[in-house]
DNA sequence: GATCTATATTCCAAAATATAAATATATAGG
DNA sequence: CCTATATATTTATATTTTGGAATATAGATC
């Protein structure tokens, strides 16, 4: 049971859900997704733990760089069925649209930080 | 993408999970849930507001009470997709089970409100 | 109409959550 | 070793969520 709950605490948040519907497209570092969203770094960066907690996402680390992509469901039946469901769900969204439409030229070697 | 957070965030309660569950099993009546889940009557009535707003289940006023069943799922594609999982997801919960068990002995006739 | 009963709503305090700012950590390159 | 950079963590604050007590509403019965 709480395993199930954290899987959908871990989705009920619109910039979560806007997480995982950008992975899907390919693996993002946090400066990407945080350009990609428009937050905050630390926001980013604590929405990520949620969503890896929940089994939703994987991270990597790659020298500098920590690499986020979807997980592929092995740790919680839950987190796998919302990434299969949300494979197709919300891909007409207005909001998510514009952000998939940027996302060509949000490239983290373009990105300055601080 | 409103619709979709308003069901996950539906789900994302204890509560709220529990009695999605309990109404697999029968069509309840508030203090039938009051009973079950023990905890104060506001407490359910507030919970089902959410999960009927979220297209989750839908009341039918019978007389003075008011009756609550599980909804088809033809307000909300998200809504219809969680209930078919919730069908045998969390079955094998021990919480759940307790509160199964004691189902058949929560009647409302039985039940002395005040 | 008066009263009883089942449920809904309002109000308020406690707990959880979200966000930003500041700070800390880790790693790359000089 | 020093500095710069990407990310994580901590801190403080604002917002949201939760649950119970009190109150309101609606319908049944007398």
């Amino acid at each position: 049971m709480k395993a199930f709950v954290k899987v959908m605490k871990a989705i009920s948040d619109i910039n979560r859900v806007k997480i995982v519907k950008l992975l899907q497209h390919k693996m993002m570092c946090v400066c990407e997704l945080q350009t990609a969203l428009k937050v905050a770094q630390p926001t980013v960066s604590k929405h990520l733990k949620i969503l890896e907690n929940a089994g939703l996402v994987v991270s990597k680390k790659k020298g500098l760089w920590v690499n986020y992509h979807l997980a592929d469901g092995s740790s919680s039946p839950y987190a796998a069925s919302m990434l299969g469901n949300l494979r197709h769900w919300l891909d007409h969204d207005p909001e998510l649209k514009e952000i998939i439409e940027r996302l060509p030229g949000i490239r983290r070697d373009l990105i300055r930080n601080i």
